[in-house]
DNA sequence: AGTTAAACGAGACGGTACGTCACGTCTTGAA
DNA sequence: TTCAAGACGTGACGTACCGTCTCGTTTAACT
């Protein structure tokens, strides 16, 4: 067994898209977003961070919202784990608790506000994250709460949109002026929302 | 023959600030936001559209951010009153339709979301934004609540604050994803959160 | 007998150079000189017009003004021949006349005034220029113009190549300047520079 | 007491076009023009040498090529004097000299070759160089040889236009291919073209 | 009544970032 | 080995706003 890869470098891509370059910008999005904020967070920030080019981005994002969206996206899946399996007050309860240490905690939650921000000043935004970020996950969470209806563990008197946003609502606007979300709002929201009285 | 003013203009105003300056800047901030939003909103589209110089702007206003802080409170002061006598369940469900309305409904609610957003891609328009219009606004309800909680007319299960954020979260969270807020989620709000189980 | 060739398409190369890639960048090259000018002359357009891949021009051009050059001796060779019998003066009035038409009505007439332009902006493109084109016409030239004062036909005042320059001078200024250049200019200049007082 | 400003340092414009940043603008460009070649010559790169910002070029210059326009009329004026008394073939002889002393030698020499040059790839280039430069010195140009013609020092055998190409063209053509300019030259053409056979 | 000082419109200035274009180099996979 | 295809790092393009800075004018308040 001799040598093998003296310079292994970077792969460079040649005809294919160059995954080193795709993954260098989405984390250099994600860092610089929770370093210096989404105010200070531009495309030519995010191509000199990432040791990219800046065509290499405008190449495959339309602007720096998409790559936001698509770190988002991915960390979401890893880290905010969706209920399979059967569901109670109880585990909704845990899955309202993970998500409030996601959004106050977790890198991935600051991008979340920070879009649903820059949804407020660009249509085009607002479309993205409904089509590709809040649209999906509010169809998981409604499925959820359904499933925990139909199995008679749960009670809420509005319809599930409504409900979900009554329980999402208060921890999302907590998280956005800057309050902790202490585990005894979640715990009430519950039982007063979702409980027979 | 005493002609007098051949050309009216603008009664220039040479030493003291020129108050038809400062609504012109106010009523062309409130206007660009509405008709182009907030990213489209520039300091000198503002100076254009207001027929002023961009130095009248930067003497008065420290970023475009206190414009329409500025036009925000003046207009929430109009436009959404805060209850001042007795408060009951049924008073703060009025209020609270009344804030649902303001934020989808009014320029001026408008002017509120643009500015929750911007504080989270700005730390000095997070100060601002919850020292001269969140913090004051919150204590008011507070105080509404306490005085409603002391006269036994609401029990909640929340302290106050994360009482209020309960009630008020779910609302401006629909506002920030562009959903409609129907009468019926405030209602079943006030009921499971404020009045007894 | 079956199928045979169903899609001639182009005789892909394989091993051996491209022929047809060669022409088709060849006269892409003039084409686009032609239609757009040389500012809008990009390297990646020749490509799209011959229907050719960038790296196929590059492996067998170091640059675009290789190309022309390319371009501009081949045309050169077939529409402005040289004098190569007996020169007389009015032999040579015929030869400045061909030149003058060759410069401003022919193709390959641009190419060469866009490559006396280039070459003042890119040392390269002037050595190429001189190594390759305007060198070995001059050898020509001044061969031409020898044989004519050898046999007795012409008595210029001045040595050969000044001659020469004199001759030709007038007839590319006014190229370059976009003017016409009348047949009597070129009588004149044979008159008076090549004829004994 | 003499003394006085203390730090004169730049005068800062406020209101007025700034005379030290388009003076720095002109003499950039000129330097890089010279020193890099017109190749290497963006406008970066004078903004930058000038320590200008990009902008306050555009706003005044539509293209680089105005600028060195700009440079070379001032130039020419203080470098290049037109005749502007009696003419004769031996001042005519003397503004030819001057004028190949001119493009050989002085900076603002190669400007005009670079112009000249640049107005083949650029139709813009050529209209600006023809209306700003080159008419109005041939209209100068064309009174002087007019003038000698009236006074019977000269008898050219073409019109004056053609008799001022017959004697600049060889000039040109020499700077353009990168050849001196012997006196000889221009005598030669002085007495061959201007004077009676 | 004459002087002073602030506020105003206008807009030039040095900057930063935008999104686009072309450069010349590189790699892949088919012929 | 050549070719079409096309991704890549590089760097300039011309534009939009930023926030700062005079300039010359206007006018109220203070000598």
């Amino acid at each position: 067994m001799p040598a093998a890869n003296s310079q292994p470098r970077r792969a460079r891509s040649g005809n294919r898209r160059d995954e080193a370059a795709r993954l260098a910008v989405l984390h250099a999005a994600d860092d610089l977003l929770v370093e210096r904020g989404f105010g200070n967070l531009t495309v030519e920030a995010i191509a000199r961070r990432a040791g990219v080019a800046k065509q290499t981005i405008y190449r495959w994002w339309p602007s720096k919202v998409e790559i936001l969206l698509d770190t988002l996206i991915e960390d979401t899946e890893k880290r905010l784990p969706m209920l399979t399996e059967r569901t109670t007050a109880e585990s909704i309860r845990g899955y309202l608790l993970g998500f409030a240490r996601f959004l106050t905690g977790d890198p991935a939650g600051k991008i979340l506000l920070a879009l649903i921000a820059e949804a407020q000043h660009d249509p085009g935004t607002a479309e993205s994250l409904h089509k590709r970020y809040l649209g999906p996950r509010r169809d998981q969470e409604r499925d959820m709460l359904v499933r925990a209806i139909d199995a008679g563990e749960v009670s809420p008197r509005l319809d599930p949109d409504a409900t979900i946003d009554a329980l999402v609502g208060p921890i999302v606007y907590r998280a956005l002026t800057g309050s902790s979300i202490p585990s005894g709002l979640v715990d009430t929201l519950v039982a007063d929302l979702l409980l027979p009285r």
